[in-house]
Formats: C-alpha cells, structure tokens, sequence
DNA sequence: GTTGACCTTCCCCCGTACTGGAAGGTCCAG
DNA sequence: CTGGACCTTCCAGTACGGGGGAAGGTCAAC
C-alpha cells in the first residue's frame, strides 16, 4: 500500500504517518524504486494500536515505548498494565483537581449574584477573583 | 522595587515577570537612569490578581483581557463573570470526559486479571489495548 | 579596584502532536 | 506529451507558559 492508501485506511493523514515514522512509532516502511513507501496491511493494525492508546490517554512516547517492547519479541502486558495503572493514578488526580477547581468557581460565581452593581466599581479589584 | 524583589514578594520568577509584561499583562514598569525596572509595591497585588486567574484555570490571554477592561477604568465583573460561567461549561465536559476515561481504563486494567500469562504472549497483539 | 550579585536585551529552547507549504519527482489517463 | 493526482524531503509554524544562557551594564561591599 502506499502512504495515502494507509492513511485512509486507518484513518488518518499521510503528514501523521509520516510523523509517526519519524518518532520511531512506525518502522521504516519498504520503498519502491522509484522512492514511494510501500506498506504491508498489517501495518493499518499497528496504527489503529496508536489510536486505542491514544484514547486511553497515553502519550505517543509511552506507545512507542510499548511498541518498542513488542517489536523486540517479549509481551508487554506488564508495562502496559504499569502505564494503564499510571494513567489511573493520574486520572483520579486530575479529576479531583477539577472537581475542586469547579467547586471553587462555581462559589466565585455565585457570589456576583450577591453583590449591588456599584459595590464592583472599577477602582476596586473585581470581587470575582 | 527592582524586578528580583518582586518577584521574591510575588512569588514567582523576574523571567516570568518580564513575559508578563511583554504579553501586555503587566504595565511597562518605570525605570532607574540606569535603566533597572523599578516596581511600586502594589504590583505584587496585580501579579496576586494573575496567579488566582490561573488557578481558576483562565489563560494568560483571558486574564490579560480582565486587566485590560480594568486598566480603562470599567468594571470587569460582568466580562469575568462570563468568563467563569464558560470556564464552568468547559470543566463541566471535561470532568466528563475524563470520568468516561477512568471507566474505559478501569474496565480495560480489570480484564488483565483474567488472563493466564501464556496467552498474552508476545505475538499477539497486547491484550489490553 | 575588584569581586559578586543583580540587572539589561537578545534569541533560542522545552514538550505535545501535529499541520502547512514549497520545490521537486513519479505515475497514469487521455 | 501534458495534466492532475500522488509521492518525496525539508523548513517552519501552531498553542501554552515560560526557561536557558550569552554578552554586557550597574551597584554595593570589602
């Protein structure tokens, strides 16, 4: 397949695949004579592998870490498992974080619905923050 | 007030301090004949006003946006106030969005503990993604 | 008078995941 | 043999909030 075949088949951009090639994400693809890359179709699993790590949330450097470990024949459920772990913990972080920030805000606001408009006049550093 | 202290009373770094002002979120600050920034000590308040914008989760330009409305002598509460009613919309979605994640991870990280090792060997595709 | 801490401007760099565009080569249909 | 669609490399830019470090000026203490 060429570059442009792949990318429409797995869903994306002939720019991205390149990309992917050139953070290490991607083989080196076969090239024809003539200078084109030449891809195998295994190759539309391996990018839709990216895309189901990229919607759990890794990085793209933490999928070639991934990849990296499979490419050299051993099985990376355990990293992977460590990642998806990792990615949990800072999950429920975040989470908590703007849980909190809501909280905070949403206080913020409601106390505009308290104030006179002349008690927020310019000369005064706004009530809201 | 030279920029270090400053930047010691604020809490932050003269580097920052100078960004700020380049991003038009500081005034140009007046100058010793020799050329130093010399802060009055109520910039630290305007530098405060930046800090707690951030950890509403506005953006500098946003900020930047609230000083400016304050700055021409206005009072700023109803901009903020739409600012923060859009923050609370945008939190909203991703407190969603990250909650669906956890759960897809959650669910993910839980299969792992079904496996035997021997199935997940290294040429197949990882289990978990 | 010299050391050391501080200040100035300047430009480039970090990470993240791409995207845009220029200049040129290739391939196939008409 | 020409047009258009595709491919190649390379360079640069996007948004965000700064950080690193060079080359030079200034100020107070010793």
């Amino acid at each position: 397949m060429r570059i442009g075949e792949l990318a429409e088949a797995a869903g994306t951009t002939t720019k991205t695949l390149r990309f992917y090639e050139e953070q290490g994400l991607l083989p080196p693809a076969e090239r024809t004579p003539s200078g084109y890359r030449d891809y195998t179709p295994d190759v539309v699993g391996r990018v839709d592998f990216i895309h189901r790590g990229q919607a759990a949330g890794l990085t793209l450097a933490q999928i070639g870490q991934i990849l990296e470990i499979r490419d050299r024949g051993n099985a990376p459920c355990g990293h992977v498992r460590d990642l998806l772990d990792a990615r949990l913990a800072d999950l429920e972080d975040q989470i908590t974080q703007l849980v909190e920030l809501r909280d905070t805000i949403t206080a913020l606001r409601d106390r505009a619905d308290d104030l006179e408009p002349e008690t927020c006049s310019a000369d005064q550093v706004c009530r809201y923050l």
